[in-house]
DNA sequence: CAACTATATGACCATATGGTTATACTGTCA
DNA sequence: TGACAGTATAACCATATGGTCATATAGTTG
């Protein structure tokens, strides 16, 4: 079953099946939209509601309702109803440290950028 | 500049710009992809040209070129020619451990879920 | 109960993008 | 040079999906 498969991978360089790959990317598909990411961020601080969260992100209503939905459905986001409100809260923790390490290497990669760019311009400036 | 604004998610808690979140999400849809995951993971164990990753992957060869182009423009693949073969190589570690982590996140979760799925089923059973 | 607020849902459109086919390019070898 | 192999590219189509609008639903309060 599924478990074994996707287990495969860290005993080491079995071919992951194709619904295991497809599971991977269906992971990062959800976390490759701009508004989802800056929901999940909203979210890191604590739980917030639907319409806390409609504030923050600057879209709609239906639009964010929509985002969570999937993110619920993906097992990254919870919900707890109080009343009229619908408080939300990220329920995978790995979400969060993916979103550091990409936050992360792309930080880095940007310094290193950075650094040849700022070569360059120096090279630039001397040969003129 | 960019460095900076990715950098200050580390620093803790600064919103990060609408930039910065896209260049986020960029990143996650790149491996949103059940093919650019399979690609990736057939250049886990060393380089490969394109037409041994097209057998490999089993796909067409100017799907697999369209892929490979995406990723290179992304930073994640480099290629080096030699007469006429193209070899392609994995150029950015840290989406290979972006790809590991998921990868152990989800084996987790299903192993999780099978249990459940355990209790439940024998719950049935004794329930008869 | 009616009025109101918070959220969800369905219909719809516009766009992005994955896959395919045909073709162009480039390097090798005869 | 011509023929061929490896790769890239352009045109195209089908589909998926993000956003919006209108509306439904559920909970609250009077």
């Amino acid at each position: 079953m599924m478990a074994c498969v996707v287990g495969a991978a860290k005993r080491r360089r079995q071919p992951l099946s194709a619904a295991a790959i497809e599971m991977i990317a269906a992971r990062f598909r959800i976390l490759g939209e701009p508004l989802r990411v800056r929901i999940i961020q909203e979210l890191e601080a604590g739980e917030k509601t639907v319409s806390q969260l409609v504030e923050a992100v600057g879209s709609t209503q239906p639009n964010v309702s929509k985002h969570l939905r999937l993110m619920q459905e993906a097992g990254i986001i919870g919900r707890r109803q109080e009343g009229n409100l619908v408080y939300c809260y990220v329920s995978d923790e790995s979400v969060l440290h993916l979103c550091e390490a990409v936050c992360t290497s792309l930080g880095e990669r940007l310094s290193r950028d950075a650094k040849v760019a700022a070569e360059l311009n120096r090279g630039m400036a001397r040969r003129r």
